[in-house]
DNA sequence: TTGGTTACCGTTAGCGTTTACGAAACACTG
DNA sequence: CAGTGTTTCGTAAACGCTAACGGTAACCAA
């Protein structure tokens, strides 16, 4: 049924080595053979078996991605770029939802590693890096995105939370906003990070913030990212004074802070100024078109494809390469005071 | 460095098979040494080699997606819930993006039946089912989803867009429309049926439509689905007399649409109501939430994992099968005209 | 001629696992 | 006690491919 190797080489009367070496074009064989073996693989429709050569030459050409929501516009463009950028090497993309839960990322991730994949992106959900160790023992080449450990050494692609939350608060203090909160994220290196540059640029400006002027909206990234911006919206409304600018950890928990914001007779950005980050693509098309820190999903994902190809080229270098990205702000209506 | 079947054998003096049976929990092994192998292999940490295995038993656990866009919502959906379903059962997604580019579609699946996946779920772009007759030859099983093709039996998941367009232009002549206009998709099964279902429920009342009242947007999937969308609302908004109602292919070119319409200075839905089809998470958000058909995105990922799992369960039927999930529309402001 | 180089191709031995088969030990039957 | 079955294990072969090495023939320089 299915043809191999061997098949061509009994029709052709050469040795099943010869036929390996025309098809993965090697200098000792002759033009000759090489052009009549190329020729019966073509006419046989052969497809070489990837699994029979990963298992030999210890390389499968398969890259593992397990990111917290496939769904998320952020992620999903990620994927779309490395996935676009390996192509071109030949490489597939073996995808894994985390659902941003640290148990389920482990497991898909122990799994995986049976599948003996080139190299791994994880976007982890993990409070801790020490999960992550065991890619060093197994040998296999780690790349984080968007979310690093402090004190973890890792190759990294990502852009730097600590400017996006300066970049964001920066913009809403020139747009004349004096009371700033901010919906932070989880307590994760991302969340932390945007919260103190977020304080920073603050404190930069003379301004401050009192400690409830930070509303915590717990893990961000899943898809009931609205719902947790509503209710962190919810608290930071009953505030007073009413801040009249926010900080807020992503676009969807934007989105759901404007929602709660419209129900309580607000309007926007009159009263509340409004910050998100991530710059989805259906940002610009809100009732209220929101400004948003773009995260540079897509180069991220081409980046770090690239970084895959040195990382797999070259041997094994001890030094973590780091890609590190500038966010850039998209000024839309929902910040809009002047 | 990483462990093998043949280390704990040699540590505990058993063979190869011993310990293999033991991790495969077959019958013809004692209990008393079941549990001394697996006690060392879960102390070494062992990971079979699912590459071996893979070579020895023909399957791989890995299932093959390819779409034309993976960011696009639709697909992000199908993709995650196929993926969650799939994990319990310990498969993997391999994914790929065909940009709706039919070649490159072909090259893609070509590149992975060379990884002998257990089963291949593609949403094709191509025009004719021709090429897709691979899978046949190669002996895997492949299932439609999104789209399928007139006289090519094949494994489907999917809804019936004849009743998509129905439903659509139903909904619009219940608002009171009288002059409905369709935005339609590519020459595909699916922009077809969507059109017929269109014209069926205009004429079941007695309605009708000028040809012009047709336009066509192209290949409406991929990321420029908003500019094709303003490009045929430019078209509609010079048709005399303009119509008062349309049914877009899908809710991307309905934002396109819609941009239009405001540049034109018109209001929706009070000029012109509006029905899209898809009901991504972001258009009830949209500056006029978007009244949508939504094509159950997340079940067919589920119903295809499903599916799959019967198909490489059981031996191979020649008898496709079929599912095929109602439509359902979600009326939001874009059409509420009263 | 001799020795050395080069071009080309085959033989052998795996890669880590599973399948098929057989053997040993033991218990049970008549 | 021979015969039969059951339980538990090992040996050998295979999955489809590639790496490493060896061998042959042809050609060239000394």
């Amino acid at each position: 049924m299915v043809v191999r190797l061997k098949d061509i080489a009994a029709e052709l009367g050469v040795s099943v080595v010869t036929v390996s070496r025309a098809l993965r074009d090697r200098p000792d064989i002759a033009e000759e053979t090489k052009a009549k073996i190329l020729d019966r693989v073509k006419r046989l429709n052969y497809r070489p078996n990837l699994t029979a050569r990963s298992l030999v030459t210890g390389r499968s050409s398969l890259i593992g991605l397990v990111v917290p929501d496939l769904i998320h516009p952020f992620f999903a463009e990620i994927a779309k770029g490395l996935s676009a950028k390996l192509r071109e090497k030949d490489y597939f993309l073996i995808v894994s939802s985390s659902e941003s839960d640290p148990q389920l990322e482990q497991d898909e991730i122990e799994h995986m590693l049976a599948h003996h994949l080139d190299c791994f992106v994880v976007a982890s959900c993990q409070k801790e890096p020490d999960s992550l160790r065991k890619f060093g023992d197994a040998g296999v080449p780690l790349v984080l995105i968007d979310r690093s450990f402090p004190r973890f050494p890792c190759h990294f692609v990502g852009v730097d939370d600590y400017e996006v939350g300066e970049l964001a608060t920066e913009h809403l203090i020139a747009q004349g906003c004096k009371r700033i909160a901010h919906i932070r994220g989880p307590v994760t290196n991302v969340g932390n990070r945007r919260a103190e540059g977020y304080r920073a640029a603050l404190e930069k400006h003379g301004m401050g913030a009192p400690e409830n002027y930070v509303v915590a909206c717990g893990e961000a990234s899943d898809s009931d990212g609205e719902t947790r911006g509503r209710r962190a919206m919810e608290e930071i409304l009953a505030l007073k004074p009413r801040p009249d600018g926010i900080f807020c950890f992503n676009d969807t928990v934007a989105v759901g802070a404007m929602d709660q914001a419209f129900e309580a007779g607000l309007k926007i950005p009159k009263h509340i100024a409004i910050v998100g980050c991530g710059n989805f693509h259906y940002s610009s098309k809100l009732q209220v078109p929101l400004t948003s820190v773009d995260q540079r999903s897509r180069e991220i994902g081409e980046r770090t494809a690239k970084m895959i190809m040195t990382l797999l080229e070259k041997p094994p270098s001890a030094r973590p390469r780091t890609v590190i990205l500038k966010p850039e702000l998209i000024a839309r209506e929902s910040s809009r005071i002047k």
